[in-house]
DNA sequence: GTTGATTTAATAATTATTTAATAAATGCTT
DNA sequence: AAGCATTTATTAAATAATTATTAAATCAAC
């Protein structure tokens, strides 16, 4: 779940926006002045942050800046003026969206979820996906079932989270070790070559000629990658 | 120098755009319907497309959802009605922002320089960039991938991280000393002729005519070159 | 305890890399 | 411009590294 960090001294609209956000399934915590929301927002634990402009102790041009020293975070600011978009934007602080108010409390929603889905495409930070539908492949997460041309196959837990995972992240190669880091946790102890058996148990249930593989493809000397 | 695709079929107000971005150092190019639009877009050599919503023949939406499919590039988009704006957001297409015509060619430019600064902020430090273009050449980092031509050419380990390493240092010489250690790790054992032929074998892959390099020149008695 | 999943280990198969030897090209000296 | 020294290109063979496969051992769930 997303967790989003509202800045903003006017505890009314604090509570409506975080009000919206969270019905629309978003973790949501308020920061009433800028001291706080700076603290908050260095903490790196936001996925995306919403700054008020006008705010008492610190501004937010400056909790905009230092944060955007920092981190990558999505910062969508919120002024009272509509001529202060173009003012800040000269400023060039770094942040990623400014709405006015009053606005629609669904004009926030939309925003915020247009740059939670634009800051995942870039970073890759995927979040999970109910069903994945490649070729003849679906692999349904919830019911943790994967079918190949609307046959079932039958995998373990780990075939399937190897699967789940590649498939996530089509076309992206990754070594064995990331593989097993990821899915093993990094603290795990034991060998990447376990992997490799996995993989091959995968492609042997997944694949219709093992020999030449149509969904995971090996790239020699740095790993397997999901073919899309 | 930045490149910027402006899909736009109204051809004066193309026209002005081009020349306030011309003005501030932008490379213009402009496609007059959304069949050129898309083509030229999917061609992924613009840092950022300016996309009319009202377009000939493909409309702007589906432009934008095919180039998104494939490409990470900012999209702006531009609508006529202001009302339009939520309704595209809802459509989740992937645009990464929305002007309302008639808009101040000052506030197009503050929009296309943030969005560049944006995204070179999250993808193209010089450190990883996750893919080089250059003339016909795609190197595909996180793909472990390489196209001359959208003709896929399959290379080695050893190949793709010289490759990769010249391209993302274009126009620089490094002997082959200097290769061997940054490629091999500076206490690896060996002798730096292997990196001659290694050199051959890219060549033979990716260039076109093997004895009159287009992608990377020998300069003779200094190393290898990635010519821009 | 039995079953099935996972890991380990050993070996085979495949592919990449390096070495080495020779040819070709370039620059320098006279 | 010819000849020599140096550097780079080319090629094939030898070596090394990586991945695939298989079977047996270990582990975990029921």
């Amino acid at each position: 779940m997303k967790q989003i960090l509202i800045v903003e001294d006017e505890k009314i609209i604090a509570e409506l926006e975080r009000d919206y956000l969270e019905a629309h399934g978003y973790k949501v915590e308020i920061a009433a002045d800028g001291d706080s929301g700076l603290k908050l927002g260095m903490s790196g634990e936001y996925d995306l942050i919403i700054l008020d402009l006008m705010l008492p102790r610190i501004n937010g041009f400056d909790v905009c800046r230092q944060i955007r020293e920092k981190h990558n975070v999505p910062i969508l600011m919120v002024t009272a003026k509509k001529e202060d978009i173009d003012v800040i934007r000269g400023l060039g602080l770094g942040a990623d969206d400014y709405i006015t108010k009053p606005f629609k409390p669904g004009e926030l929603v939309a925003r915020v979820k247009a740059h939670l889905a634009r800051y995942e495409r870039l970073i890759g930070t995927k979040e999970n996906k109910e069903q994945i539908r490649i070729h003849g492949l679906l692999i349904d997460y919830g019911a943790r079932r994967v079918f190949v041309h609307d046959q079932e196959v039958i995998l373990t837990t780990k075939e399937f989270d190897l699967l789940y995972f590649l498939a996530l992240n089509p076309n992206r190669v990754f070594s064995k070790d990331q593989l097993f880091e990821k899915l093993w946790g990094m603290d795990a102890l034991g060998d990447a070559q376990t992997v490799t058996v996995h993989i091959r148990k995968l492609r042997e249930k997944i694949e219709i000629d093992a020999s030449k593989s149509q969904y995971i493809e090996t790239v020699w000397g740095a790993g397997y990658r999901f073919r899309l």
